[in-house]
DNA sequence: TTAAAATTTGAAAACGTTTTCATATATACC
DNA sequence: GGTATATATGAAAACGTTTTCAAATTTTAA
């Protein structure tokens, strides 16, 4: 089929540079002195014949695979995306390579990933997100250099790399509480029945916080749960409308249950920021274009995917990798009005 | 570092089970008859030893490396997410396993993300959209099993796959023209100087068609040139009122555009439906969710992604891949009004 | 100068599979 | 039952690198 039968290899090269195999190898990967001229020889035979290695006898040689595994969890959303993004640009000159798993939010799916990621011996392993307890985690980052990105594992600190969840929510509460409005209601989300989606759960408690130091008790009739999707914050809206109590401002625990609930108030007829305001999290790319543009906690995706990249990098060259804490910052936009 | 030192080879394999190691290759591979009773012994051995084999000596040994590379433009859009998603799931069951590359719109990065998945080895290659040639794209193809996804090569029809882009935007306007608007604004986009986006071109050339279908002569002044990004749909829609042609109705390319122009009428105060009404092309899942919710023609990436897995996975088994010819399907929702 | 140390170099042994080739064994046919 | 054919099997040769080891050469130090 492909007839990528011109196969020259590093034999090639020895030959027409007058040299060993060995010493081809040696210029190549830079493992050893060799003397100039011999080295310019080297050179300029792999110009001509265009020779390129053979990734797999590399690996199998050498026992690296210059890949870096990344198991994801749901390859569509924003947040997400820009992780991976950063990824990208992060190992761009690093002669490493991606490759990347869904686990599309199933545990099992996302077991198999891994297990199909560790197959392919990955020389490190980027996980973002998902729901593999501490221990699995653990086992993992025994075998094989491990960052997590968006967790915050208390026993495997120098290996984590998050955003203040609670900082940014607390932060985004307190705006809206400094606009004067005093009912403010929160969509959060719950995934299965533990509650492993964490930085959410953070959030959520950012929010009560932020309500507290203003003096204001958390109304549990005005916190609903939904699955983190655009349609949850529409169910979520109506479900608030139902119960019948009263507020000014709705917090959402991302973006896209923001735009859910922005649907849901039109419909409604109720007009934002007019009647309610909104707050989002994440600040996705179609943020900023929604009507009104929405006001949300900013979370730097692409410098996280990217700094993620860098510390495993890091790991595998057995340094220690710079694992710096991310802020949310609030973007002001126009979902919000002040109430008087 | 990665103390995976339990490796245990298909040596161990061959002498828990009493063979050589070639009958376990061929147990495991399926690839010749062997005895019952020895391919049991072989598979009780994997089982109990957890025998995983080396990826790296497989494909070195095999001239395969189980892989399709995917080079895309753009990962954080909303329709190229849908084609990865979409190929994952088509690879899912096949011990394949997709490496993707991003192209960023860029020619030399495109063609260095060409070059390192060529170096890679992989087996087979979708290319998503680009701006390779066509002469280009031969050359890859004579050397490895190559669909191309989202463009239409005169040339090359038995590695195309599309969606019908006149048709989609023919029927779009057309729709329009039903609901009684007359004067139908158009955004369109042109990357570089090249009219490489050749599925936006003709996206264009339905719109007209339509237009002329219905004895009306297209006119120039409405049609105004984006870059498929959401900020570009708000210049665009500035641009539009600039020029002080009256329009009841546009037609976006894209739905990254339309959400642009939809912000662009909310900030002069025009309102969607009622005023102008807006239809898009793609539907991006939060198109939905808009404000009022998009009326635009739906692409099928999710299975066009899955249909190019299936194809070039056809390919590489030497059959001949069913290349179906997708249609684009106007999902019609709140954003078109009808004009008196 | 000479001995010791450092640097270059090539031969050959990994790395862990698949696959070819030849042999041994089982099955079919007359 | 004997030959011809098909089927199972193992030994050994790839696959294309890297890396170890030892020898050869150069440099350094005295």
């Amino acid at each position: 089929m492909s007839n990528r039968e011109n196969k020259i290899t590093i034999l090639d090269i020895a030959e027409k540079a007058q040299v060993s195999p060995s010493t081809v190898s040696r210029v190549l990967r830079n493992s050893a002195g060799v003397a100039a001229k011999k080295r310019d020889a080297v050179l300029q035979a792999v110009d001509e014949l265009n020779y390129r290695p053979n990734i797999f006898a590399q690996s199998l040689a050498s026992g690296q695979s210059m890949t870096i595994g990344v198991l994801t969890q749901n390859f569509g959303s924003p947040f997400y995306d820009g992780i991976l993004q950063g990824i990208l640009q992060g190992l761009e000159h690093s002669n490493y390579w991606p490759i990347f798993a869904d686990g599309r939010w199933q545990p099992t799916v996302e077991e198999q990933s891994l297990t199909l990621l560790l197959d392919r011996r990955v020389d490190g392993l980027i996980i973002v997100g998902g729901q593999f307890d501490e221990a699995a985690l653990q086992k993992v980052a025994a075998e094989t250099p491990l960052i997590v990105v968006g967790r915050e594992l208390p026993t495997m600190p120098d290996h984590c790399l998050y955003l203040d969840n609670f900082q940014g929510a607390y932060q985004a509460t307190k705006y809206l509480l400094d606009m004067g409005h005093r009912r403010i209601a929160h969509i959060t989300a719950a995934v299965g029945y533990q509650k492993s989606v964490d930085d959410v759960f953070r959030r959520r408690a950012g929010y009560e916080q932020a309500l507290r130091d203003a003096g204001l008790e958390p109304d549990p009739q005005l916190v609903v749960e939904g699955d983190l999707q655009q349609q949850s914050g529409v169910l979520a809206v109506e479900m608030l409308l139902a119960r019948g109590r009263s507020f000014s401002a709705i917090f959402a625990a991302n973006d896209q249950m923001a735009l859910g609930a922005r649907l849901a108030l039109y419909r409604r007829g109720i007009r934002v920021p007019d009647d309610v305001s909104l707050v989002g999290f994440d600040n996705m790319p179609s943020a900023a274009y929604m009507v009104p543009p929405l006001t949300t906690a900013h979370q730097p995706a692409v410098p996280m995917g990217e700094a993620a990249a860098r510390a495993i990098l890091a790991m595998i060259n057995g340094r220690i990798p710079d694992l710096p804490r991310f802020e949310a910052e609030l973007v002001i936009r126009e979902s919000v009005s002040r109430q008087r």
